[in-house]
DNA sequence: CTGTCTGCAAACCATTTGCAATCGT
DNA sequence: ACGATTGCAAATGGTTTGCAGACAG
């Protein structure tokens, strides 16, 4: 789970600068079980940062994705979903209300279950499982 | 799998037309492990109906998406990729080569460890499983 | 015939890019 | 200082849309 103090450790000691922007978006995503997308979380910086760009808000994540410290764990509508949690979890989107859920799952069923897959001489960096369907929510309308 | 007789005789019977167009894209995409994109059928069908638009063939795609006669199963390199086997079965994606692979699985394991998921009151629709990584030919270079 | 589909070209829109100015180190 | 990073605005590119004409039933 993302924690800004220790992704600000992180980026510091790989020798990237910390500025206000970058902190902004981190703070933005810590803690954050909503799957925001950029435009979510631009709106979000903006009211602490209210000259940002939303290329600087792209550029971040673009940064943070790939240092590992969040993933990009959905495409909804067209745009790209992150979650500062990156411990491969099961997701659910609503196709009505576009929601994007966590899923809980017991984890060692799905090692069990992965084990042996992909085939041999395939190296696996990440792992996706998404539902895709309509939530409790919108199901009880 | 898509069957394009099959596929005809179910888009006939929901009162859709079958145009040349139409059964072209089905023939296309008829026995194709290849996970192709929308561009990459547009040019399939353009050596038989060279006067066929790109536009035509994001509205077959469209059609049989909705129809659950395929699937968009991933997106590679900003594109949708189409899969005419609708059983669910993981996928890896090679970040190098972006050739989409389909993963053989024990499908009794898998209904096993996904049984109990997506919680009470969520309905599922689809489930996507893709790996990403570097696939085997391209980690013997 | 009639209303569905197609082909064309323009529009869409999330994301990316180029570049001068800014600011972290 | 110096070079990485930002903000702005324009470009990108896969996909969608509007509409007149074509064609399946």
């Amino acid at each position: 789970m993302l924690r800004t103090d220790e992704a600000v450790k992180y980026l510091k000691n790989k020798g990237y600068r910390i500025t206000p922007q970058r902190v902004a978006v981190l703070k933005a995503l810590e803690g954050n079980t909503d799957h925001p997308s950029a435009e979510e979380i631009f709106k979000i910086v903006l009211k602490t940062h209210p000259n940002i760009s939303i290329a600087t808000i792209y550029n971040v994540l673009e940064l943070l994705e790939e240092e590992g410290l969040i993933n990009a764990v959905a495409r909804v509508n067209g745009m790209k979903r992150f979650d500062p949690n990156t411990k491969v979890h099961p997701h659910f989107i609503c196709r009505k209300c576009h929601k994007v859920y966590d899923i809980p799952i017991d984890r060692e069923k799905l090692v069990d279950c992965f084990k042996e897959i992909p085939p041999e001489g395939f190296i696996t960096e990440s792992v996706k499982i998404t539902f895709e369907g309509t939530c409790k929510n919108c199901n009880r309308n």
